[in-house]
DNA sequence: GTCTATAAGAGGATAGAC
DNA sequence: GTCTATCCTCTTATAGAC
C-alpha cells in the first residue's frame, strides 16, 4: 500500500503518497507541494488529476473503502472461524498503523471534520457502517462455532471493537510507540480462541 | 471549560478558545486569525501573549494536564470505590466530548505530531503517562474493593482502558453522533458495580 | 496590552504553452 | 500530462505607534 513503482499510473502514485500523507500528518496537515515533491513533478500537474483538494480527499476515501472491503472478503475467503477472522482484522490494523507513524485514513479525517466536504464525511460514515457490518458479522459467527468467548450482542459489539482498534492505531501514534497498540487491543484478543486454522496455509 | 467570561485575563481567554478550537478542528486545523476573532482582538496582540504557535500549543497541553489532574484529585476526593472513580471519569471523558464535536487535546496533537515541537510531544507522552497511572491506581482500588469485575492486571488495563476512552470520542467525532461513545465505553462500564456511593451527594 | 501596517511565505487554484 | 507563470488568499510573524 505504500511502496510505488514507476509503472503505475499517475492518479494511483498521488492516491498512494496523499493516503500516506493524510493517515501521517491528516489531511490539514499535508499540501499538494508535499504530494509533488514526493511523486516528482509540480503542484499545477495535480491538479489535472485532482482539480481541488475536496476531489482528492473524495477519491481517497472512496479508494480506501474499496480497498478494506476487499480486504474483508480476502479475510473471509481464507480463515473460517470468528474468532480467525476477527484476529486477522486485528492485524490488519496493526500493520496499518506501522510502527506508530499512521493511523486509519477515517480517524485522520475524523479530526479535520469542519474543513471536509458533506460528500467526503458521509463516506466517512459509509466505511464505518461498513466495518461494523463485517465486524457483527465475525461476532455473530464466533458466537456460533464457539470461538470467540462470552459474545451476547453481536451488533452491540461491533462499534466497541472499531473503538478500540482505532483507539489502539492513535494511542501508538501518540507516543510513537508501537506497543500500545497491542496492549489496547488485548481487550479483544483475550476473548478469541486459538485456532489451528490460523497455522494452515492457504494459497492466496 | 468551555465558557468565558470578560472577567478572565486575556491568556486564560486565548487558552480558552485555542484548546477548542484545536480539540474541535485539530493543530493545523486552526489560526491566529480564528482566536482573534472568537476573543475580539487582532492577530498581532495575540503574539503578545504567545510570540508564536509553538509556545500556544505548549502553553495548551501544560495547562491541559494540569486541569486533568486537578479532575482526577477531585473524582479521589469525591468518591471513595474504585468502581465509582473510573465511572467518574467516563463520564468526564463523555462531558469534554461534548455531542461529538471535540475530542480530547491529546488526540488532536496526536494526528499532527510532525508538526509540533519536541517539547509539545513530550508533554502529551506525559500526560498520557499521568493518566494511566491514574487508572491502573484506580483498577488497583477496584480489585482490592471488589468493585470492579475481573481485575488481574491493573498496569496492563490501564493503556487499554486509555485507548478506549479516546477511541470512543473519536467514534463519536467521526459520526457526529454521541451514542457511539457509550456504544464504546460499554467495554469498561460493563465490569463496574454499581455502588450506592455515586448517589451520594458530597460538597465541592 | 492592543492597535495599524507590513513583510515574507505557504497554500490552493487557473491560464496557456509545449 | 506536465510545464511555467501568475493570482489571490490565508497564515505566521515583526515593527513601531498609541
Amino acid at each position: 500500500m505504500t511502496d510505488r513503482s514507476a509503472s503505475k499510473d499517475r492518479r494511483a502514485e498521488l492516491l498512494d503518497s496523499a493516503e500516506q500523507a493524510a493517515r501521517s500528518r491528516g489531511f490539514d496537515g499535508f499540501s499538494y507541494a508535499d504530494l509533488a515533491k514526493d511523486v516528482g513533478i509540480r503542484t499545477a500537474s495535480i491538479h489535472y488529476h485532482f482539480p481541488s483538494k475536496a476531489d482528492l480527499s473524495a477519491a481517497l476515501m472512496q479508494r480506501y473503502h474499496e480497498n478494506f472491503e476487499e480486504i474483508c472478503a480476502q479475510i473471509d475467503a481464507r480463515h473460517d472461524t470468528g474468532s480467525a477472522r476477527m484476529i486477522a482484522l486485528i492485524d490488519r490494523y496493526r500493520q496499518a498503523h506501522g510502527a506508530g507513524e499512521r493511523v486509519c485514513l477515517c480517524v485522520a479525517f475524523s479530526i479535520s471534520r469542519e474543513h471536509l466536504s458533506a460528500d467526503v464525511i458521509d463516506r466517512v460514515a459509509g466505511f464505518r457502517r461498513m466495518m461494523r457490518t463485517w465486524i457483527a458479522a465475525t461476532y455473530a459467527l464466533g458466537q456460533s462455532d464457539g470461538t470467540i468467548a462470552s459474545v451476547t450482542d453481536p451488533e452491540a459489539e461491533a462499534p466497541a471493537t472499531l473503538a478500540v482498534l482505532e483507539g489502539a492505531q492513535l494511542c501508538a501514534r501518540a507516543e510513537n510507540n508501537p506497543a500500545r497498540f497491542d496492549e489496547a487491543v488485548a481487550l479483544l484478543t483475550g476473548r478469541m480462541r486459538q485456532q489451528s486454522d490460523l497455522t494452515i496455509p492457504q494459497n492466496g
